[in-house]
DNA sequence: CCTCCTTTTGAATACGTATGCATAATAAAA
DNA sequence: TTTTATTATGCATACGTATTCAAAAGGAGG
């Protein structure tokens, strides 16, 4: 019943042979004028694909880059998704979209990636143990741990320099006058939540201001939630929050409070997602630059992809402050 | 330097044949247990995993969904991605996310879903040529159409009663009082919006309620701009707006303008999205119950990989209300 | 027309796996 | 033990394509 047009298929129809019809549709091989038109009209006519798989099967390399992601709740990874998608189509590379619920990815979804032979692999949001890090190096597939770092330096990330601005958002509050300060961490476990801590309290300590560290996880209900708490006890002057989802939920809380930003206390974000700019919440952030995390990503993963090398490096893009109405 | 291990490799240290090693794998095989312990010893060992594609070539089908997206800025469709992905993993399919940016689905994102040979394809927030919806049925490729209609019956369909959604929102907004209503349309070529558009208007019609209709393009901005737009002229008693995404839009420029909500004017969404729940907007909308639409499109797909009909219907769930605080 | 060089073509093979078939091993029955 | 029924295994082949190699066709120059 299941009636797959074959190279062969469209050769008989074409009156050439499978070698010829095979390089037709294989960039760079060499076919005259004439042949190919006859085999892209029987093409046409018997609606003939070229069967990606047999195709891999040959070549030992697939089009197919594995996309590990967690928080599609946060709008930022959806914009990532995007992004990577459109700039792989660029190059002929499909996205295989993994899914996972946990921080770190699970035996399966590894399972899968390597059963599909991907020839790349992005963990945006997730984290993933050094063994089966390691697996994938053993099979030559390229890694990018984007916006998260893994604890050895035997891979390649590309992240925004978190330290740099977490930095300068301290100067930034502390110019703006203040004596006790709070960051809201998201998942403490994620080096992005404790690198952004760490810029600032650096700072804060250089400079003696009181300061209190809160948990959370990321999620707007969470910032929601622990600032509830944390304004039980004490107003800070300011909030920093560790993405700006959670700050959304932060803004959200003290209003409910009756707290007014930026009179009462301030808020800064982490990402730039589009919905901090929108009026209700103007919220002060700092920019991650996707466009050109995403591009150095993609960079990496082809030139390793056409060569593989295993190269490890740890890239970080500065990005920039932008303040709004809640500082 | 590429060492593939192969099911070749796996035999020969575990002393049994090629075939054995693949039965292991193939779930549903008859394999004594005393090989099946040796062969997964040496697999380990070698770091062996069976090549998808060898397999697919072989079996004629392949283990992976196509799912085409475009509004990725709208958080009900990340919501839809992941739900899609846990729920398809559990049968063993992975996703190959695709992304376009016009309504229409792209040739070149037609030709890679052929040439993968994807088991099944859901379109959710885009449309396809008759002509091409055509060229997966010819390959026998079932296909579902996820809150979109196409104009023939030929084709499986999942989508909320959208009539009978926006007859009742009417019915909703006409028993708080008021005169004059406006529909904000999102893209007018959407079998979506014109079917919210045609249940709201034939209720108010029979009541003999004023009634305007503007455009939009189911975007925050626009909903925002529109909004902006249509309050220099009149004042409506209530809008119905064709998402929430949109509807958050105009109800931060409404804030802008002053407006009160609901006592000045009132505002009815559609979708639930999570943030139409924040305390900053606390919209009323209408909920698509995702769970329910993911589960009838995961069936039906389900069926028709197994046992290819071509089946055509249109599905409709009915979801429910959600009453907040903008009416 | 012939020679030499370049380009195009076809036949054959290989990629890694699943599967029909025949045979070997085991278990059950007698 | 022998016979029969059952299960497990190996051999060989096929899936649809890319690619090597040799042969054919085409072109240039005389």
């Amino acid at each position: 019943m299941k009636k797959t047009v074959t190279a062969k298929d469209v050769a008989k129809l074409a009156g050439v042979s499978q070698s010829s019809v095979s390089r037709v549709y294989f960039t760079g091989a060499a076919v005259s004028e004439k042949t190919k038109k006859k085999v892209l009209a029987a093409a046409a006519e018997l609606g003939y694909h070229p069967n990606e798989f047999a195709r891999s099967l040959i070549t030992n390399r697939t089009k197919i880059i594995g996309l590990v992601m967690k928080g599609v709740q946060n709008p930022f990874y959806p914009q990532v998704l995007s992004q990577f998608t459109a700039e792989f189509k660029k190059w002929g590379y499909s996205v295989l979209f993994v899914h996972t619920n946990n921080e770190e990815i699970q035996n399966e979804d590894v399972e899968t990636l390597l059963n599909y032979n991907v020839a790349g692999v992005i963990i945006t949001d997730a984290t993933m143990s050094l063994k089966v890090a390691k697996s994938f190096k053993n099979n030559e597939i390229p890694l990018v741990f984007f916006n998260r770092k893994i604890h050895t330096n035997d891979f390649y990330s590309v992240s925004c320099n978190n330290l740099n601005a977490s930095r300068r958002i301290a100067e930034f509050l502390l110019a703006k006058g203040g004596t006790s300060m709070v960051y809201l961490a998201g998942n403490e476990q994620t080096s992005t939540s404790r690198e952004r801590e760490e810029g600032f309290t650096e700072i804060l300590s250089d400079h003696n201001i009181s300061y209190k560290k809160y948990s959370s996880d990321f999620t707007y209900e969470g910032g929601y939630h622990t600032a509830l708490e944390i304004v039980k006890h004490q107003l800070p002057s300011a909030f920093f929050v560790a993405n700006d989802i959670m700050a959304l939920g932060v803004l959200d809380a003290l209003r409910k409070k009756g707290i007014r930003v930026p009179e009462d206390t301030k808020v800064v974000g982490f990402d730039n997602i589009e919905m901090s700019g929108w009026p209700a919440y103007q919220l002060t952030t700092w920019e991650q630059p996707i466009n050109q995390m995403v591009e150095k990503t993609v960079n990496y993963l082809l030139k390793e992809m056409a060569n593989y090398t295993g190269m490890a490096r740890t890239v970080e893009v500065e990005g920039s402050l932008i303040e709004r109405k809640t500082t």
